[in-house]
DNA sequence: CAATTTCTTGACTAAATGGTCAGGTTTGTG
DNA sequence: CACAAACCTGACCATTTAGTCAAGAAATTG
């Protein structure tokens, strides 16, 4: 699978619009990579048409303009975003539920790190295209996941803290592996971290974070 | 102070080039809010010329090109990025040096967050320009402070971990007051967190990264 | 297979933008 | 104060770029 998730269309016609669903997605694969590496005001359509290997005016033809087709990237990247707090219930295991989270967040940019990127460009520049869900879709997810945090600290099972600031914390840790890695590769002295240094990276911020939130792993002795 | 720090000239002359200073200060200025709101792509150098309130071809007398002020933004940046690892030296209490580390890196994105947008933008799109400044001096800086901090770990002072991934988490979750403010302010449900918001967050994140780090305040008990 | 819809293409346009320049003005100096 | 250096300015230009369009090619359907 690409680094695009396409909503999956209806089945029953299955040959009508073939061409436009084959099509739209090379665009938005192509339009996130190019987004990616030199964001909206960098990018330009012929770049993308080119990455996707076919005309400009072609490009027009599915996306009447640059903002449109920018504006499915990021619905299509925001899908992704969405079902990752699925564990941070009030019946899981706190430990357990924040490993997973973590580590999904890890995986995340490890593997869709241009989708990472087009987000993280977005919102720097004041997250003009995606403000309003950012103000009521994710804040009221986010309210509901620190509402089961606060029965987990009130519980005794987390130590006390604002779990707003947790989440905050998660999220710029995890994304700077995607959105930052020019700086880490730097700093690490390689072109890319392999895939062992990249285990080891989220082994590191896994048990960071278990510390921070005082879940600290059961196995790990004084 | 405005938010570019301007390296202080030489005091003889003093009249000699006033005007020429004074212009470049301004010029500077100006380029960092309008780069950090639009990113290099996105910024035209006529914004930044009204930005400063100066015409256009006045801008291009001081700085040929747009990447020349680019650049010129980016290393007044990179100045008042370096100075603030100086307390962690061997020396230095462990929990005392991180927590005013922390404690410095929250202050600066509260107080200079156009800077940051800017050097994200930058470390964002590849680092084209600090690239090399990435892997050769703050590459060495952090290798030194890691190296303490190993010292730190073996003498039991601190938590078994990777020194390096604890500076990245820091950087991260610190610069993402300021860079991902948007998101931030959406999820909070204000147009700005106040100094009193911000001055919690910061208690958060210092409680967050001492626990992380196994420097858990003295003073809190169980 | 004919009719119709969908798709493809490159040429074209209007607007925006980075950078130049000649000529004028201000500032500093002996 | 006279001279030179530094500075200012708006008009101007070459390029780039988003978006249009008309005409033709493919796909779909009865």
């Amino acid at each position: 699978m690409p680094a695009t998730a396409c909503l999956a269309p209806n089945s029953p016609p299955l040959r009508r619009g073939r061409v436009r669903l084959r099509n739209q997605a090379a665009l938005l694969r192509a339009a996130e990579r190019v987004f990616a590496r030199a964001g909206f005001a960098g990018a330009t359509v012929a770049d993308i048409a080119a990455e996707a290997d076919m005309p400009k005016g072609n490009l027009h033809y599915y996306y009447r303009t640059k903002r449109d087709l920018y504006r499915a990237v990021l619905t299509n990247i925001l899908a992704l975003w969405l079902s990752e707090t699925d564990g941070i219930v009030a019946a899981a295991d706190p430990r357990a539920a924040l490993e997973h989270y973590i580590r999904a967040k890890m995986r995340f940019s490890r593997e869709f790190p241009e989708a990472s990127r087009v987000f993280a460009n977005e919102v720097l520049h004041g997250a003009s295209e995606i403000g309003d869900f950012l103000a009521t879709g994710l804040r009221a997810l986010v309210r509901a996941r620190a509402r089961v945090m606060r029965g987990w600290i009130a519980a005794g099972r987390m130590a006390p803290q604002d779990p707003l600031h947790l989440f905050f914390a998660i999220w710029a840790t995890t994304q700077t592996y995607a959105d930052f890695a020019a700086q880490i590769n730097a700093v690490a002295g390689v072109s890319r971290l392999s895939d062992r240094q990249y285990a080891q990276a989220t082994e590191s911020v896994v048990a960071m974070f278990l510390r921070a939130a005082g879940l600290a792993s059961p196995t790990s002795g004084p």
